[in-house]
DNA sequence: TCACATTAGTTCAGCTCCTAAACAAACTAA
DNA sequence: TTAGTTTGTTTAGGAGCTGAACTAATGTGA
C-alpha cells in the first residue's frame, strides 16, 4: 500500500541548539534532487501539456537534470508520458508529460463537523472518488478517535491505487508532531492523532488544524492567493493565515485563533471564555441563529452587525500583513450576503486604500468539502511538495 | 574594499512561471556548501567557544564537512582559531573557533530621522566603531539621496577593514529590489536606493523599511524572540512583523503599516489619510505632544488612552499570528510608562489567556540605535546568513 | 613508565548530483 | 536531398557529501 515517494521538501534531521533556539538543517546532494522533484511535480501539476524541454526552460534546470528527475518520477509511477505534441514548427516534436493523476490515491479526513466526520478518497487531482460520512453524535474522547480510525479504515479498503498519504483537518490546536493539544469539542487533550492513525494504517499521516487545512485547500483548489486569511464561520470562528504560500502556525501552534478577540468597545455578551464581546458572540452560527430567533429580530441588521465586527477585527491583521485576500467560509445563507458586505465595508473603512485597494474579499467556492480537500492538499504538500 | 564572501543563503536564480506566480529555485551542490557556511557562521556568532567537533555534533554535519567549511571561512578571514581549550577530560584538546569579529566592518544607515540621517561603522559584532549624524533639515527628493550618499562616503573612508556590506533602514515602502516605492516624508517615489548607493560605493547594499530593520535589530541585538511585532512610535506609527525569525513584507511590500488602522468605534479626529480615528492620531509623538499641551490636559490619561488604542489594534494581530512578543520603540518618556501599561492591559483584556499568557510586552533596550543596528543586521543576514 | 582509552581533526575512496558540451533523433522548409 | 531547428540523451568532469581509516594529543591506570 505504501509506495516509497521521496519527493518531500528538503527537510533532513533537525537539531536543536543547546540553550538557544537555533536550528541546523543539513543539506545534501539528495536534498537538491528531491527539491527538483518537487519543482517538476509542481510545474506538471499546475500547468498542462509541458514537455521536458519546457520544464528545463521554465524551471531553469538543465535538460539532463530534468530528464533524470522525470525518469525517476516515471519509474515511481507519478508521471506519465502522454505522447508527442503536434507542432507546426521545425524540430523534433516534444513529448508531453503529465502527473499520473489516477495512479495514486489520497485520503482526506475532516473531523471538524458538529455531528459527523467526513472522509474522502481522491486521486492526485483532488477529484473525489469516494466519500464517507460517519455519524459521531455525542462521541468524544477515545470514542471519537476510534471513529476517525474506522473512517480511515473504510476509505483505505476502497482504494484501488496506492495511497500516498492521509491528511486530517482536526478542530483544536495541533502541534508539529500531529498531536492535538486541545480540542474541547471532541474532549481531546494531547491526543497523538498522527501516531494513532499511522499505527492503524501504516500510511504517512499529515494533521493540521481545520481552518489551516481549509486555507491550503482554498489556495490549491480554489482561487486563493498566496497572501490571504481564510475565516471559517461555523459553530465557532477560526481562521487560517497564509503568507507567501505558507501557513502560519504561530509560536504556540495557535495562530488563526481569532474567535475570542474582543471586537468593539461596548461590552457585549459574556462569552464562555470569560470575556465580554468576543467575536464569536456575534459571528458563530449558533449565536446568529439565536439572535434571529428573537422577537422582532431584523435579519439584515443582525448579519450586518456580525459582519461589521468581523471587519473590525480583520482590519489590523490585513494591514499588518498586507494580505491580498480575505476569504470567508461558512453557511452561505448567513455568510454570503449582508454579513460579507458589511465585513468588507468595515475593513475598507478602517484601513488605507493602499492596503485594501488591491484586496479581494469573497466567499470560498468550495462549499462543504473545503476542509476535507484541504486535508488532501496537506498530503500533496507533504509528500510531493506540490502546493 | 569588496571581499568575495559567498556565504549567502541558498538563493540562486529565481525564475518566474509563465502566467502563474510559481517560482522555481534551482539547488546545486554549491548551495549546500553556502548553506553550511551560514550554519557554521550562525553557530559561531551566537555561541562562544565552539570547536570543529562541537559544530559537527550540534549542527549534525559530518566532521569532514565542518573542517572543510571552517577552512574556507578561515581563508576568507571570517573565522579565526583562538587556541586550544583547556580540559580535564582525556583526548586531544579542542581548538576553539570564533568569528573574526574585528576582521571586517559593516556600515548601517538610518534614514528615518526627522531632522538627520544617522550612520555607523561597526565590526561584525555590531560594536559601533564610528558614528556620523548628518543634518538634513528640509532636504528632500534628490537632495536627500545625495545626503545619504555623502553619509555613506564618510563612513567608507573611516573603515579600517574590508566592508562586507551596507544596510539601510529607510522610511516608506521598500520593495525587494531596494527601490523605495514611496516615502512621503522625504518626498521619494520609486527611488532606486540600492542601485544608487551601490553605484557610488561598489559595495553590496541591503535596503529595508525602517521598522523592519528595527525588528531584525531587536531580534539579533536585543532580547527579541522569533515571533514578534515591534511597534515604532515616532513622527508616525509603524511596525515590523517577524514570524519564525523572518520579516514579513506583505503582498505589496506594505506589511507592518498599522499607523492608519482605525482604532475604536468613536469617530475621532480627522487624519491626513482622510479617515477618522487612525491609530496615529492618538499615538504619534506630535499628536501626544499636542494633546499634552492642551489646557487641563491629564498626562497619564492621555498616555493611557493612546496605549489603549494601540492594544486594541494589536489584539487581533497577536491572536491571528500567535506572537510571543510585542516590543515598543520610541521616546521612553512618553512610551514606557502608562502608555505601555495601558497597551498591555488592553491587549490582555481583548485576547484569550492562551494567547497572551506566554507573551512578553516590553520596551526595546536598544534606544536610538535600534534602526541603525537593524540595518547592520540586514548585512549580517544577507551576506553571512547570520541572524 | 607505558599501554590504552578518549577525543579532535584529517585523509582517502566512493557516491550522488550537478554542469557543459557533444551527440542522436525527428521534424520542417527550401 | 540538405540545411536548420528543436528535443532529448550520452559522456566527461567537478563539487560536495559520507563512511571508514588514520593521525594527533591528551588523561587514566596498572
Amino acid at each position: 500500500m505504501h509506495v516509497p515517494i521521496t519527493a518531500t521538501p528538503p527537510t533532513n534531521s533537525i537539531q536543536r541548539w543547546p540553550g538557544t533556539g537555533l536550528r541546523g538543517q543539513r543539506l545534501g546532494p539528495s536534498d537538491a534532487r528531491s527539491h527538483h522533484r518537487s519543482l517538476v511535480l509542481q510545474a506538471l501539476y499546475r500547468v498542462q501539456g509541458l514537455s521536458r524541454a519546457d520544464l528545463s526552460r521554465d524551471l531553469g534546470l538543465s535538460p539532463v537534470t530534468v530528464s533524470g528527475v522525470v525518469s525517476d518520477l516515471v519509474d515511481d509511477g507519478l508521471v506519465v508520458e502522454l505522447g508527442t505534441r503536434p507542432t507546426s514548427r521545425p524540430g523534433k516534436p516534444a513529448t508531453v508529460l503529465d502527473v499520473n493523476r489516477d495512479g495514486h490515491n489520497i485520503i482526506g479526513l475532516d473531523l471538524s463537523g458538529a455531528r459527523s466526520f467526513l472522509g474522502v478518497l481522491t486521486n492526485l487531482d483532488g477529484s473525489v472518488l469516494h466519500r464517507v460520512e460517519q455519524d459521531i453524535a455525542g462521541a468524544d474522547g477515545n470514542e471519537a478517535i476510534v471513529a476517525a480510525e474506522m473512517l480511515l479504515a473504510q476509505l483505505i479498503m476502497r482504494a484501488q491505487r496506492p495511497v500516498i498519504g492521509v491528511g486530517v483537518g482536526s478542530p483544536g490546536i495541533v502541534d508539529d508532531d500531529g498531536v492535538v493539544r486541545s480540542a474541547p469539542n471532541l474532549g481531546w487533550r494531547d491526543v497523538p492523532l498522527r501516531a494513532r492513525l499511522a499505527d492503524v494504517s501504516g500510511l504517512p499521516i499529515a494533521v493540521a488544524n481545520d481552518a489551516n487545512a481549509a486555507t491550503v485547500g482554498e489556495f490549491t483548489f480554489g482561487a486563493g492567493q498566496p497572501d490571504m486569511i481564510l475565516v471559517r464561520i461555523d459553530r465557532g470562528v477560526g481562521s487560517g493565515v497564509m503568507i507567501d504560500g505558507r501557513i502560519m502556525n504561530g509560536a504556540r501552534h495557535s495562530a488563526g485563533e481569532i474567535g475570542h478577540v474582543v471586537s468593539g468597545a461596548d461590552d457585549g455578551e459574556l462569552c464562555v471564555c470569560g470575556n465580554r464581546g468576543c467575536l464569536e458572540r456575534w459571528l458563530a452560527i449558533p449565536r446568529i441563529e439565536a439572535h434571529l430567533a428573537e422577537p422582532e429580530a431584523q435579519r439584515d441588521d443582525i448579519l450586518r452587525e456580525a459582519g461589521d465586527r468581523l471587519g473590525t477585527v480583520l482590519a489590523p491583521i490585513v494591514s499588518a500583513l498586507n494580505l491580498s485576500e480575505v476569504v470567508l467560509a461558512g453557511p452561505a445563507g448567513y455568510v454570503s450576503g449582508p454579513l460579507l458586505a458589511a465585513a468588507r465595508s468595515a475593513l475598507c473603512d478602517r484601513t488605507l486604500t493602499d492596503t485594501h485597494g488591491h484586496m479581494q474579499f469573497r466567499m470560498t467556492e468550495l462549499g462543504h468539502d473545503l476542509v476535507v480537500l484541504g486535508a488532501v492538499v496537506l498530503v500533496l504538500r507533504g509528500r510531493l511538495g506540490v502546493t
